[in-house]
DNA sequence: CATCGATGATCAATCGTTTGCGCAACTGGA
DNA sequence: TCCAGTTGCGCAAACGATTGATCATCGATG
């Protein structure tokens, strides 16, 4: 048994020869011998389970955050646990015992928009290490992706495209990543010199609903936009759907971009010109960045720089006039 | 530490008083003792842990199908571990280990659509508790949605509609939930006596690409069909798709209602009529028959009959000539 | 007073792996 | 021949929870 477990752990300090090790690999599949998971996790204080909470699962962007986070995971020989559901999110009885009990050795944390970060540290409390992604809290290290560039990407298309009036439909006001947008567009249209209006912003949230609820106040104004930005592309399939109701044709009255591409925007109604986000480069980043933590590693925030945003054109964007 | 444990594991059996029992649970509470995961796995032979296997999370059907299994496992003091890569799925080295080390306690697997059921059997060997869905594998318990009642339900719609050609775009035949939405399907063609030409029948998957390929296939008959099921939302996608690329309109050239909803069938162009199927109560399903096979159960197979399947009519489909 | 049942406290064995350590055997070099 | 290094083997302690069993105490009853 100790020389099965010098071997199959892989320790370089075992007294034994090569040829050794092989048969004892050998003899391991032959039997199909596994160690014990439990007894294992009990000896090491480890499971080699990296816990991912969400908000939310229906959200169009989720896909490609959990492909990442599950591929880093098991590169670095663990598995990733799943958590949605009421009760597994911070404050809940299930989070509690997740944390409690040892059985992740941390977790990927995305918070749920517009939640308080001081709110949030102290619910958590710091029991296991963390990473959160779209928006740090106290005491945490956080990943998040270059919200500011990906608007101003955006802003420098409609520009280009001859829009002067353009819209934000910007997350909920407290939101860091919602914030981060914000600044992006601001920037770009100061720096492109167009018409800055502080009417052209709301701040109604990520939803599909708010997305609609942005469009209506944005063409009520006395000289709505003929470009709109929109925060994230699940707002802008919402957008697309005010516009229609409200006798808006897409992209000729209204051109539309949405932060973050998702494959739910080539087949939009019409298809969404998007900046897509490095969002599987997040969940491997998040990852990685809880690695660092669980070796002992300062508390740290971090973008993902690479793959920069990039412009999708599909066909919610015309130049103006056309 | 005896009382301590017998009292968190709600140990009906322990000569403890009820009073002692409450003052053991504040104590625990008041020091934030949780009992070690650990420990109590090794001791148990139980992680109360549900993992579950999916081909793929980008699918718009996804997230209902975890929503269910999450839900599930949550409500019975388990959490679910997911797994998507390539080397979770059964065949890779992390599924050996999972079973092989006792990781999980039971695992819902969504196979491969065209994976053969014996060879799967004999790659996952039956070294775990074990439910399918979709498609059952000898040897384990499955549950099923009432794939021919989807497109049966589809069918009347059209032909209430007045459509007498009605094309099927199905999955690979291979496919045993393929086969039951054609059975649905050939079964309403000939209770509505509709035209039953073979040639309407088509095999190419559930992916996007395949939907524009059959859709490509059905208008190039001699007398291409006025309305069509496609037995996928994802394949329904393409098939809008490659009805504009062939200049068809949607829906006064075709009627297309697809089997499965999903938020994402709303935004289409045009929003797409579906039949909406019970894939979160799948979900539940699912590992409720798995807690049934972990307690020494006889394999089953099961239906998910309730909600049945339920029309939502958009704007894909339209009364024939209108 | 003696007996019985309920209850609290305590102990030890078990679950399976890991790992430090000691002993023994073998090999090569001085 | 002696010494040192390498390697194989085996042992025991540790990790933390669970649970059967034993002993002691208390209260109620005959």
């Amino acid at each position: 048994m100790s020389a099965v477990s010098r071997v199959l752990s892989g320790d370089p300090a075992a007294r034994l020869s090569e040829a050794t090790r092989e048969r004892v690999r050998q003899a391991a599949v032959e039997v199909g011998y596994h160690p014990n998971f439990a007894g294992r996790a009990l000896k090491l204080a480890r499971t080699d389970v990296i816990a991912l909470i969400v908000p939310d699962v229906t959200n169009a962007l989720f896909s490609m955050l959990v492909q990442g986070v599950e591929d880093e995971a098991v590169a670095r020989g663990c598995v990733m646990l799943l958590a949605r559901s009421e009760d597994m999110q911070p404050g809940g009885t299930m989070f509690d015992r997740l944390v409690g009990e040892g059985r992740v050795d941390g977790i990927v944390l995305q918070p749920r928009d517009g939640t308080d970060p001081a709110e949030l540290a102290e619910t958590v409390g710091m029991r296991a290490p963390l990473v959160t992604i779209h928006q740090p809290i106290p005491g945490a290290s956080s990943v998040v992706v270059p919200d500011a560039l990906a608007t101003r990407t955006a802003v420098e298309h409609l520009a280009s495209a001859g829009h002067r009036r353009i819209g934000f439909a910007g997350g909920l006001a407290a939101s860091p990543s919602a914030r981060r947008r914000a600044e992006g567009f601001r920037e770009a249209v100061a720096r492109a010199g167009l018409d800055d209006d502080p009417a052209l912003m709301t701040w109604r949230g990520y939803q599909e609903g708010d997305g609609r609820a942005a469009v209506a106040e944005l063409l009520a104004l006395p000289e709505p936009p003929t470009g709109l930005v929109v925060a994230n592309v699940n707002a802008a399939v919402g957008a697309l759907a005010q516009a229609r109701t409200q006798g808006r044709a897409v992209p000729e009255d209204l051109s539309v971009v949405a932060v973050h591409d998702a494959k739910t925007a080539e087949h939009t109604w019409p298809p969404l010109t998007c900046v897509r986000m490095p969002l599987y480069e997040l969940g491997r980043a998040a990852v990685a960045a809880l690695f660092d933590v669980i070796a002992g590693g300062p508390v740290e925030r971090r973008a993902v720089e690479s793959p920069p945003p990039e412009l999708v054109v599909r066909e919610s964007t015309a130049v103006r006039g056309s």
